[in-house]
DNA sequence: TTCATTTCTTGAAGTACTTCAAGTTTTTTA
DNA sequence: TAAAAAACTTGAAGTACTTCAAGAAATGAA
């Protein structure tokens, strides 16, 4: 299971079994379970996660009291606050694991650490936010330019078993709409 | 103003007179006039710009026909559509001049030698997309939490120099909301 | 298995915006 | 400097959603 940050890795750069070896001690293997949260609004975020299993999502608390999922993360993704882990400042958004969850952590001096260490992750780090940014701006693409029923139609033919693994009420934040409303599309009332 | 584009790493790594040197023969100095497209829906993005004078936005063209504007770009900062770029596939995306401006632009080719040449460029890059990364995700924190009004009141609070700076109808659907919306908030009629 | 908790559904009432259409002002071009 | 083009304003009418409230169904814990 933890080769698994190493074969994605090895989808980006070439990397020998030595490098291998000395990226893994670098990170700390962790379990969370269901509902844990791996940053909390106001923290500094001082780890970037690696998904081995589970599903987190990545949300805010809106100013009316309601928990709004900005992005999800599954299996090999990473995910983190960059902003936060990279300046050191404390962190607007919350992580919280969906379902029990087995992640790589790293923390920042470790990160600092492995990338002089290993200067070629660089890429590999470089081409994983390259993705993720472009992901995030294809989400506001679809947000400006598709209706409420539209985004639900458009995910739920995308990632059809992704929609059965976590809370109705998630993927309608996440969509940018009320669960009510997401009731009434999926009951084909709108 | 070449240097513009030297200052700017330097403020993330550090690097010598030769490198500086071997750096900006990889870029070609370009002028475009104002509504000059950079890049166009459909084509392949094959370059990224460093924008040394004036100013850009990065549209799409909704389904109504209407453009809709996702982020702006000014000196100093980065702009491209990096999933196009990487992967050389179709954009989604549109790249205009909002003025005449002054940019250093690179392909893809010289970018991968570029990076070849001189490795602890990845760092540069890795950082200033990070930061692009968490822009973005701050202005989807926003659409979520404020409402129209209070998005036009913070954005006029941080930037009313840039607020003046570009039309109106621009910042309306940076902010998603439509042109009227926007005009009578300002004359305080909502 | 049972109870508690979480998640989903439904309808009625409300609202933050959009759309349209026409006029006015500002900026650009020749 | 005049004419054309682009940008902004205004009010009236419409709508894609939200909010609320209450019950039903599914899931989890003991």
């Amino acid at each position: 299971m933890l080769s698994n940050l190493i074969d994605h890795i090895k989808k980006f750069i070439t990397i020998d079994e030595a490098d291998a070896e000395m990226i893994l001690t670098h990170f700390q293997h962790q379990l969370f379970t269901k509902k844990s949260l791996l940053l909390e609004e106001g923290q500094i975020c001082n780890k970037q996660y690696f998904i081995l299993k589970g599903c987190v999502r990545f949300y805010i608390n809106n100013n009316k009291g309601v928990e709004q999922t900005l992005q999800f993360g599954i299996e090999n993704w990473w995910i983190t606050d960059y902003l936060s882990f990279q300046y050191q400042t404390p962190s607007h958004f919350n992580i919280q694991a969906i379902e029990k969850i087995e992640v790589l952590s790293i923390d920042r001096k470790s990160f600092d650490e492995l990338l002089d260490r290993i200067p070629k992750l660089e890429k590999y780090f470089r081409l994983v936010i390259q993705k993720s940014f472009g992901a995030s701006q294809v989400r506001i693409r679809y947000l400006f330019t598709m209706s409420a029923e539209e985004r639900f139609h458009h995910m739920n033919s995308m990632f059809p078993e992704f929609i059965q693994r976590v809370p109705q009420y998630m993927i309608a934040s996440y969509l940018d709409f009320s669960p009510e409303f997401m009731s009434k599309i999926r009951a084909g009332k709108v």
